[in-house]
DNA sequence: GGGGAGAGATGCCGC
DNA sequence: GCGGCATTTCTCCCC
């Protein structure tokens, strides 16, 4: 790390302390070994990383390369530090499993402490219960002649996209997938046919996946099963979300 | 913030540019507003985050709260940065697909930009993979008399964690989860059940689910099919592990 | 609080 | 690259 002066471990510890206390934020650049054990274990040699604590107790771990951190504690986290064996050391424990981290910094090299002002949330579109949404309202996009009768519905025998009958009133099932429909996505499908069929006492359901694509083994088996493949793209957006979110459209 | 004097943006914007030619890391924090579209798309007004740039390309925005980021983007993405109607703006685009992530900061509390020397990966066990070793290895867990012949076997239809045959030479698909197993975990084992038969062209093949716990609705379903549950722990590490890494033993 | 399912999932491995 | 699938998945919604 190209940083002139290195803060002192105990001028850190203090700080670190400080906003564990304070539930404040803080940043930690440095030198780190790192244990975790809870629902699995794992070791990670000294090397430099960052460390991000949170006032919700959320412990981030992120090395130099990854979206992804390489530790982490959930929020509600307790944390505490101080210094052993001229390091300092971090413990967290998550009380209600037990899980724990354990962080030794043998250098700092920044640290930053602070609070964060910030009550907003993100405002979204494009997941796949807006896909379900936009079939529900272009049930042509299915299949001429169908027609919806629910969404989401949260039955007995599952969480159907969307439910309803088609031309000739015989029940249909469609499974949404934003991406390429997998083997997981058809046996989701089938489950949710059978279920209606043992529920409903009756032979002939019908079950379609919408998606943008479907792998070729997926639709083997779809077909098997005297499904049907619906290549449908998933919304970006919706027009109430473009009219009230002006800002959408200021991108770039 | 509790930051005694702020940074400019124009210092801002040189130090992050330096670190997007030099492929190094800044952090940044202050108040800003995020726009998103690709995947989804997406708007967050103005509050304080933190923004984490990665001298592989990798963005990663966070928010006060909470262990997953606000916003991201994925290695490989191309920043830039500059200063428009006294903001600083950071752009990012992942060229493959074309997402892209715009950032606006009209304040910078602080800013660290810095390089991290890390080539150290995680030594880990646990896994559902490290379940199926225990399996194969003590096969009685599964069954008195189990034969195990193979572990994640790759087939068209998707991997077996361990595969065998009973004390009555019957094949024997076991499917391991490491948390309470649900009715995905029966369907993909029902999956691999029927696909086994119709390969091998025979009639009796047994499935079991090896976990710590299931659902109620996954254990009927299960036990309607005629398959199995075992009631298997997943194995916190292995002894080959513990020996080689002591440093595991020196936690807390 | 548990069950069920999506996610801008991400990451890994194998073909 | 795509396919298939686990993940210390996480988060949300609904019962």
């Amino acid at each position: 790390m190209e940083v002139l002066k290195f803060p002192s471990l105990d001028s850190c510890s203090d700080a670190l302390s400080g906003a564990i206390n304070g539930r404040s934020c803080c940043i930690i650049g440095g030198n780190c070994r790192v244990w975790y054990t809870g629902r699995a274990e794992s070791y990670l040699e000294f090397g430099e990383r960052i460390l991000f604590l949170k006032g919700d107790g959320t412990v981030i771990i992120h090395q130099k390369e990854g979206n992804a951190p390489i530790n982490w504690m959930p929020a509600d986290s307790v944390s505490q530090c101080f210094i052993r064996d001229f390091k300092l050391v971090i413990l967290s424990t998550l009380p209600k499993d037990g899980q724990r981290l354990k962080v030794e910094f043998d250098r700092v090299n920044f640290l930053n402490s602070f609070r964060l002002e910030d009550g907003v949330t993100l405002v979204s579109a494009g997941s796949e219960k807006d896909m379900a949404i936009m079939l529900y309202n272009n049930p042509d996009l299915i299949e001429k002649g169908f027609k919806p009768i629910s969404l989401e519905e949260q039955t007995a025998f599952g969480f159907i996209d969307v439910f309803g009958y088609d031309k000739n009133n015989f029940l249909v099932v469609v499974e949404c997938k934003r991406y390429a429909a997998s083997l997981d996505a058809v046996t989701q499908l089938r489950r949710y046919v059978e279920k209606v069929k043992s529920m409903k006492g009756i032979d002939n359901v019908r079950g379609f996946i919408a998606a943008p694509k479907i792998s070729p083994n997926a639709l083997k088996m779809l077909e098997g099963w005297g499904f049907k493949f619906v290549k449908v793209e998933p919304p970006k957006y919706f027009e109430d979300i473009k009219k009230k979110q002006t800002t959408l459209k200021n991108f770039g």
